[in-house]
DNA sequence: GTTAGCACTCTCCCCATGAGAGTGCTAATC
DNA sequence: GATTAGCACTCTCATGGGGAGAGTGCTAAC
């Protein structure tokens, strides 16, 4: 365990350093601070920090940056929260009541605000439920033999694709016939759906049943994210170089995203941190994801993520994200009623 | 105009310049082409191509590099187009009869094709209408007092919102009212909608009328972009320094590309070039932008694109952008039926 | 019209240099 | 025993000079 001078120092490396983005000297922290010990004092408290593993320094005579290690009990125990005044989270709050009611957009807006806000990289993923179910299913005419078959599912989302139907149908045929397939599919999920498809008589009837429990199984398996502040991201110092910068922007894409986020079990009342090599992604070693879910338990479920360096200013990003995340559980339960 | 020797060399000025990215000095060109006339002869008229507006060099005694007039005589009468071969064409056809019969998935592939195949951004607007049709409304009941309320548009989109239903009504309630509104609505454009409106005695018929106007109409705004290959693009030496990355960056999103972009009015056989200023956002003056419009004339329109420096290989990325914006509209059709 | 020859220009890489920032250690001090 | 002054030492980074190299432009000869 650290003493408590240990721990104030480590403290004051970070802060430093988040806001400076340059090694932290002991003569900075000494003059900024205004410790009441010297310099020799502190450089021997920061050496026994590096000792423990808190802290490095690139080379012999540059001034300490924190490790992993030190982020992560800095998030764990040192860190100061800044909280999101009233005015911030009424301006906040005001853009989303500006915009229409609409789920994609205020995902869009909150990607977007919450980038500004934090200065990094946002992510939100489109809420889903683990097992989606269709409300209901419907068949629209668009040339003799064929019709679009569109279905809305239960997390409010919509998928489409055409299918064939019977060459002489049109479309008050193909009423009657969504209508008898939502009577017996309706609030079924896929696997079922796929269960129920034998029980019909007509040929027609089973495909179309067996392309609308396809059409359910797509709807929950990819979800649709939104990306913002990635130009914010890349004009900070870790990507002073066009290598790095290429290799950011190489993996800061929705196909990459998807998979660094996975989508979340249940609602996390707080938000998780994973610093650098707590991710799984190799790409991901040099940044921190703050992320947190939202939706109702049972519900679908969101989530709210930002990306940065692991030199990222914590205690603004992290409180923001949690805000974020209730935000827009708040927003999911309004378009519920 | 210039004579045949001149033409010749500015020719083979563009063609290395494109290859290599450096400044052609005279000596590279006698060496790589062997012209029969010494490097002094070369000279002299690069000399005469620099005074007439073709080609500039950066400092006194540097090589020659192309300029936008240079570039734009290039395409209009030098470049050897590159063709596609059989192998090509079927390698890229084979990917779209591989993927599902889906428009966006296909013009997502095509994006992603396309930017593999040219080392630069590619860019694919999903095709629209310039007025867009109502297909089909449909009410599905979301709980008491609201439902979701889905249009199919005629250019096979779908839109959705959230509206508001008399709190008594369930889904056969709504299936009536729904049909009810197709009987009278269908087929008709946004200012149509609006018109026919004030013709339903039932309040909420007409509210509902008012809100599918609105829907129609939003169908037509914005059309969706599918953009790849930004990170070949940054990786060419263009962006060698991350304030020009940063630039990109910033700009290479489909809010910004949508304005450049702009809808086109009737499929072009061809492929436009805009070279540097030729472009209207000042954003892309360093840029140039090969682009080609997609659909059935009357039908639903759609662009290809492709954004790249003004050194650019024009012989290989025009041929290309005119074949997807072909091979787009095949495919368009074959949804059609 | 073409070409050899050459002076001239400009870039770019390399390297040495020195200032500056910081540390680590030792010995003195509280 | 903890703290501190002092100082040697290390490493970076900015600066500038120098020289090689690439290429042109011009002139005079062919």
């Amino acid at each position: 365990m650290l003493t408590q001078r240990r721990a104030d120092i480590l403290n004051l490396v970070v802060d430093e350093y988040i806001g400076t983005a340059a090694p932290v000297s002991s003569r900075a922290l000494v003059d900024r601070h205004n410790l009441d010990v010297s310099t020799a004092t502190v450089r021997n408290e920061l050496a026994a920090l590096e000792q423990e593993g808190y802290i490095t320094h690139p080379y012999t005579s540059a001034g300490r940056i924190p490790s992993n290690t030190g982020y992560r009990f800095y998030v764990e125990e040192l860190m100061a929260e800044e909280p999101i005044g009233a005015d911030e989270r009424r301006t906040i709050e005001h853009q989303f009541y500006q915009a229409p009611p609409d789920l994609d957009e205020w995902l869009q807006l909150a990607a977007s605000v919450l980038a500004g806000a934090v200065g990094n990289v946002a992510v939100v993923a489109r809420p889903q439920r683990p097992v989606t179910h269709l409300r209901q299913a419907q068949l629209v005419h668009l040339r003799p033999g064929a019709a679009l078959l569109v279905g809305v599912l239960d997390d409010g989302s919509i998928q489409e694709r055409i299918v064939a139907v019977p060459e002489d149908e049109g479309q008050p045929e193909l009423l009657t016939r969504a209508s008898r397939l939502n009577d017996r599919l309706s609030l079924s999920d896929s696997e079922r759906i796929r269960t129920i498809a034998p029980q019909f008589d007509d040929d027609d009837d089973r495909r179309l049943t067996l392309e609308i429990a396809d059409l359910v199984a797509e709807g929950a398996s990819a979800s649709q994210l939104f990306i913002e502040g990635i130009r914010a991201a890349l004009a900070q110092p870790e990507f002073s170089t066009t290598d790095r910068m290429l290799d950011a922007v190489e993996h800061l894409e929705a196909y990459e995203l998807r998979g660094a986020l996975r989508p979340p079990q249940h609602p996390d009342p707080g938000a998780r941190v994973l610093i650098g090599d707590e991710n799984e992604r190799s790409w991901l070693h040099d940044w921190t994801m703050v992320i947190a879910a939202f939706g109702e338990p049972g519900g679908a479920l969101g989530s709210v993520a930002v990306l940065g360096p692991t030199r990222m200013h914590y205690g603004h990003t992290i409180p923001r994200v949690r805000y974020f995340a209730r935000l827009m559980t708040e927003l999911l339960h309004e378009l519920d009623g």
